[in-house]
DNA sequence: GTCTATATAGCGATAGAC
DNA sequence: GTCTATCGCTATATAGAC
């Protein structure tokens, strides 16, 4: 590993500067709505710029996805550290992961869409990335169902996609929307209903 | 009300088969993927007798939302002559609904799409429908909290929110991925984490 | 109302000068 | 690598004949 020299950092700064666009435009808007143009105008740069850095839409789409799993490795490296046990682990992620969401970061992409799904199921830093969190969410949910804390009778895969189905869940929008409740209070009675249900214990 | 002519029987059922195709091709590839060409090429016409029948791609989504959400009317409406406790009626929503999603006939809009939401916001039948739905959720919920079924805690909205939400779940179409459970397991298996939540009880 | 043919516009991607 | 200008295509929507 040699010294990035100036010119490298500068180039990483703005490919950076691209991802932050791309993150907040995808979380806004969508994949098929938000427009290259749009991408460009907000960076500050011409739209043949970003085509220097980035071979295609899917291929910033991936970027912005690869950016947002590495916040959620360097989050679950923070919360492993911490004492405290499996389900509170995985509750603490769903957290953070509404927390993310609410605050216009997620990058929520259509799994219908075949080119995108085409460029994500190829793209190494995607994939590496997905199994990565896949495998350490896993382990505290296996874990917590042999602690009985989670019930064993869910499939763990059930429950791995439920915890990931928190990113996109449109019910955050719409209490949000309603007014009578703070972001905090959102993500409550959210994971109140994931992790208690909605049946009365 | 006059008896309709054979006319304009041939006319609406015409329509009808262009809200079938439409609400199947809003399920399989969304709002923004599903193009108005696929629509008429499926259904057999030109595209231009399409727009004679809806004025935009909009009304087309409108249309099919009218359609799932008669089909919902007509369920809740054999629902509530069953004789069964309120968070019975409740799973057995939840139920329909996520047979109709895998069923491939539950035309999931986009909620981040302006134009699509204008439309849809000054859309008489669909808001009626919507606040006919509503309404009967409602009493099921707030009578199910009486009863001490469904967790008085949580808002009625976020209930009610959490149930349209099973009808988009994209854990719905993972756990089918899977290929380890039938599409009635993954019914059960979503209703149960939903209901009973993930957590042991 | 149904068709063929076309207008119009927006978007992803690229050419070519600097 | 950055820019301006533009290509090429696709998608919504419409014109006009029958």
């Amino acid at each position: 590993m040699t010294k990035p020299s100036f010119r490298e950092r500068v180039l990483r700064a703005r490919e950076d500067a691209i991802v932050a666009s791309v993150n907040r435009l995808l979380a806004e808007k969508g994949f098929e709505t938000m427009t290259v143009d749009e991408v460009a105008a907000d960076v500050g740069i011409a739209k043949a710029s970003l085509y220097k850095h980035f071979a295609s839409k899917e291929e910033l789409a991936a970027a912005a996805m690869v950016s947002v799993l590495d916040r959620a490795l360097a989050f679950l490296d923070a919360e492993a550290a911490r004492e405290a046990t499996p389900i509170e682990h995985l509750k603490a992620v769903a957290r953070w992961t509404m927390q993310v969401t609410l605050a216009g970061e997620m990058p929520s992409l259509p799994s219908q869409n075949s080119t995108l799904r085409t460029v994500l199921l190829q793209h190494r830093g995607y994939l590496d990335r997905v199994m990565l969190v896949s495998e350490r969410l896993g382990a505290w949910i296996t874990a917590a169902q042999v602690a009985g804390q989670i019930d064993p009778r869910h499939p763990p895969e059930a429950v791995l996609y439920t915890l990931y189905a928190r990113a996109c869940d449109p019910v955050l929008a719409f209490l949000r929307a309603g007014g009578n409740l703070t972001d905090e209070q959102v993500i409550e009675v959210v994971l109140s209903t994931c992790f208690n249900g909605l049946a009365t214990r």
